[in-house]
DNA sequence: ATTGATAATTCAAATGAATTGAGTTAGTCC
DNA sequence: GGACTAACTCAATTCATTTGAATTATCAAT
């Protein structure tokens, strides 16, 4: 996965398809819009515009939603994104279960799975994942012609590094090229990537992140993921394993990160205490009832997560950071509002446009929708990174 | 500086820019090659690659270098930059000194400049900064009408932030537009950056990062910097302060990154000896004579080295890190052998293509001469990042 | 109610740049 | 020496955007 220093040239077939694309993520970050407003904020002309949108038109992407006046002049007709015009398969691959989720074009799940697992060799789990887009297709008709591409999440890290054999990844799938073999599988072009990177982009999509386009994003998966988006677009690292931010020691314990801030952290502490809270509506409920275990464990994250933050922030200066995963919404909300947000930060600015740490919206689902909306993102936005 | 959605949309001359870029970005990177081999590369006809060709060759961009046969059919005219095809203006503004170089298309230094202030007000340092711009021509006299453009180096963090006003930053500036002031001063355009970013881009373009895309920079200024790059390009963050490594805190100590690891730092610890070490020769001779003083700081240095490193491997998964900036190689050498990395990290990894820790090449002018190399950056390659 | 200004849209023709296909040239391989 | 191969050139074509003129629908002022 060693990035190349590739740059490849232009022509005009490669000029049409850039411009459907940010025709399509101009309508979806700004909502329905005239085609004249849209050449005005794309610098292309009304005509170009004009034909594009006949061809998308055509194609079933887009509504027309008739003339709104705004002012003088003809009034423009609006056209949207067409929800049902696309879709976008997430798979989430765990030790235990599979997850599948159709997304349409607006990022809504029209249709949810899963199956749980007692192994998860790569055939075994190809064999499910063909059976669950399969339950997924019946549900939603519309989608059998018009899925464009899968993604799937899996534990990283990817390849073989210091952290392999930590627990967390998968076993039968180190010496496997996973992405040929999903992708023969279900007959689709495929985005593989780990829990924390696709969190991230369910954000963009679909949740708290939709107009803030540099961001971290805290991961609650097994461990602690982080997945770092930067111009709207994911930063992977060379080899794509950015983001395993679990793994780096905390100041004042021993210990790394993640043992003070994970699910497998606050298990393995209520264990001590002889409380079994593998569930996430367990956790829920020692919450509610103010448990004094699961209290003691929140004050020690809550310090490890203002560690975090501290590095997050001085290392990538995001417009905010999103926290989530899975973990009961209350505890999110409580490790936000109770992280010691380090003074000593470039993020600590006045008047800062949004609040430096927010809960996720996307729910327990957040990874498996993340997938989906890995494939939404490169259909509505082209590898381009923002001018200067 | 906040990163906006926009994505614009492209036509003919937008490519045809785009294609002239390739082309002198994969002969930067590759050297001489033939014009099929770079339609070959860029996907490309040679045709096209022809015509580019020879409109660059007209305006003196390329060098023509012969015929050279390799197996069957016609040799190939291989085609190289022309190093004096165009030249970048790098400004290094410091609270002592203003440094100025000028660098050609390989990115070689073919003039430097330098004037001691005593005051870094905006009007004094615009008055020295074109002074130092003449100079530099004068030695030049080719750049005079083939200056591409200006980076300038100042001390960050930009903007208000929470680690404003620490002594790092320079008085008079917090108000103003640096940018356009610089812009109409020396009639160039302009690229602002920190010293670690534009530290990183040397090695880029002049460097141990010649091959490599993805890779962080760690940086001796006044304090402790870090330049990220991914895919070539540098990640500044949402408001362009992206690696502000050295106010992380340390595990173990008390303090942060920097309180241990920078040049303010080594000066520190060596004072309470009683020794003046403000120089870096000063340090030098120390090194050489094996001071007992410095010796112990090095042991507190490496060990924090080995802390930035688990957090920046783990955070970045770059291909590899770079150690540079204001201090004698001889103490780079010794912290990139002695420090400590981290077992815990993504970047262990078995066949490692590259060192995870290495010395950078562009010695003590390394900033002034990144100002430099953002702007060769951004002649030669357009923002496009990396197809998956 | 009429008239003028404004803005969106369409149609047809022009333009810019890349591609295609048919030669030409200069080497290697047998 | 002849067949083969690959780089390169020329001319014609294709693709997609742009340009400019004409049309339409609404607002605003008289």
């Amino acid at each position: 996965m060693i990035v190349l220093p590739l740059q490849k040239g232009s022509n005009a077939e490669r000029s049409k398809h850039r411009n459907r694309q940010a025709i399509l993520g101009q309508l979806r970050t700004a909502g329905a819009m005239g085609r004249a407003e849209i050449a005005r904020a794309l610098s292309l002309t009304t005509q170009t515009v004009s034909n594009i949108i006949a061809e998308l038109s055509q194609d079933g992407l887009l509504l027309e939603m008739g003339r709104v006046s705004a002012g003088r002049g003809l009034p423009a007709i609006q056209y949207a994104l067409n929800p049902e015009g696309g879709y976008a398969l997430g798979i989430e691959v765990r030790p235990d279960a599979i997850f599948a989720a159709l997304l349409d074009m607006h990022g809504k799940a029209v249709a949810t799975e899963r199956i749980a697992v007692t192994q998860a060799q790569p055939d075994v789990v190809m064999t499910h994942v063909k059976a669950l887009y399969a339950r997924a297709l019946d549900q939603v008709p519309n989608a059998r012609h018009r899925t464009l591409g899968a993604g799937i999440v899996m534990p990283g890290p990817f390849g073989e590094t210091g952290i392999t054999g930590m627990g967390s990844d998968l076993p039968g799938w180190q010496e496997v090229d996973a992405e040929t073999l999903f992708e023969e599988a279900i007959g689709l072009p495929v985005v593989l990537s780990n829990d924390a990177n696709a969190a991230a982009m369910a954000e963009r999509i679909n949740g708290v992140a939709q107009d803030i386009t540099s961001y971290a994003y805290l991961y609650f998966g097994a461990g602690l993921g982080l997945g770092l988006v930067h111009g709207g677009h994911l930063v992977r690292g060379a080899y794509g394993n950015a983001g395993e931010i679990g793994h780096i020691p905390v100041p004042g314990q021993s210990g790394n990160l993640e043992d003070a801030l994970s699910r497998l952290s606050v298990q393995r502490h209520l264990q001590l205490a002889g409380k079994d809270a593998h569930n996430v509506d367990t956790l829920d409920q020692f919450f509610q009832q103010n448990d004094p275990d699961l209290m003691a464990w929140l004050t020690s994250a809550s310090a490890a997560l203002g560690h975090a933050m501290a590095i997050v922030e001085n290392m990538f200066d995001p417009q905010t950071v999103i926290l989530g995963g899975a973990m009961p919404d209350a505890i999110l909300d409580h490790l936000v509002a109770h992280a010691p947000l380090p003074d000593l930060s470039v993020s600590n600015r006045p008047n800062a446009p949004h609040p430096r740490l927010m809960r996720g919206a996307s729910g327990r689902m957040t990874a498996t929708l993340g997938a989906a909306a890995l494939i939404l993102n490169r259909a509505l936005s082209s590898p381009i990174s923002h001018a200067h």
